[in-house]
DNA sequence: TTAGGTCTGTGATAAATGTTACTGTAGAAT
DNA sequence: ATTCTACAGTAACATTTATCACAGACCTAA
């Protein structure tokens, strides 16, 4: 486990992980697991070791708008933020393929960052890299049209699972994206006329998505 | 200046407020300055003394997106996640209302989260509303129509002047939610006839924003 | 006063997106 | 095989937003 946990975090000191596996402990979550709804508190940082997690920005009106993914090696920025003052979280993870994730305690969160350098950067990192994510997420809803967001979901769905096959259907991706699925299809429809997807049922193929 | 440093940030402790004014650098700037730019390289982190700021997000086609103001006794997030590694800025700083700033160089800020609690306390504050303003703009633009968007706009417009007079033409409302004036001039209009506010020549008067 | 600029209002039209309604197909369940 | 359901395609229409065109109001500078 030590080997697999610094393989996963490299930066991590050899004390620090020593610590998180004393302290932390290990989860298994199926796919379609909602780890976080929005307005719960927050009583642990979330470690992701294996798996998938999308986080979502929900609407009053129940939309599930896409933020961004979560992958081994990462964290929830969120339920680091949040667990300093045990804040509600304003954003809602579910789990997309089983995971295996290391919850540890916000009291350590916070005395992790005086006691473990490679920690206290993890962290700031963390805040970096997902602030981007979500400065990006501002520019496709605020400067881009539904065709090319659509290609932006394709192209970051595809970079998530490493492969060229989109396996789900109209609706949930129109979901998302807060639009409806006629447009999705429609959208999709010109996509294949451009040559740049194969539709089957329940699977798009992604063909040149080389950018 | 040592009392008015501790009025504007009450919750640094006097060693931190020492050590600000031994090592931090103020500056003026005039309404106007753009104080960082998207892409700029960052080597000081701001913090508000006096004056208002505007944080964009920058378009590809020159789009200037509104994100959020920032006011006396906050700090730039962005400045404080990029100093870390001396990143690029993600985002452009202007400058709404003659500011007084504080600059404090990189290797401090870095230095002073281990050293001072109070620090720490107040970077961590820092990223977590930033965040949740960054959310609250995607909310806006993914789940609300242009009309909603005008009303959130002069809502914030008023709470960051403290008044209920907006003084800024139909044009520049519009850049800043990344639309055309037409727009703007037509959902005022509209708003007016609802009682909502009052239109003049480069002025609109808020009547009833009592949400 | 006149000329030129900016700002605002508004109609006409186009384009993008959302909604409703209906169809057919594939696969699962019976 | 029949039925049921989820999924996908698409036409027709409504709504929202963007663009183009133009006119009048106001302000400033000459």
């Amino acid at each position: 486990m030590q080997q697999s946990l610094k393989t996963i975090f490299p930066n991590f000191s050899n004390e620090l992980i020593a610590t998180i596996e004393e302290n932390g402990s290990l989860q298994d979550f199926k796919a379609g697991t909602i780890l976080m709804r929005t307005g719960q508190y927050i009583k642990n940082t979330v470690l992701i070791i294996k798996g998938k997690i999308k986080i979502y920005r929900e609407g009053e009106d129940g939309g599930e708008f896409l933020m961004y993914y979560l992958q081994p090696g990462q964290a929830c920025a969120i339920s680091m933020i949040c667990t300093a003052k045990s804040e509600k979280s304003q954003i809602m993870a579910k789990v997309v393929e089983d995971v295996t994730v290391m919850m540890i305690p916000l009291q350590l969160m916070d005395k992790w960052m005086m006691e473990h350098r490679s920690w206290y950067e993890f962290v700031i990192e963390t805040y970096r890299s997902r602030f981007e994510e979500v400065l990006e997420v501002v520019d496709n809803i605020a400067f881009r049209s539904m065709d090319e967001r659509l290609e932006f979901y394709l192209k970051r769905h595809s970079d998530a699972c490493g492969c060229s096959e989109v396996n789900l259907s109209h609706q949930e991706i129109a979901t998302e994206l807060n639009t409806s699925r006629e447009v999705v299809s429609r959208l999709l429809k010109k996509m294949e006329q451009r040559g740049l997807v194969k539709l089957n049922r329940n699977q798009i193929e992604l063909l040149n998505f080389n950018h």
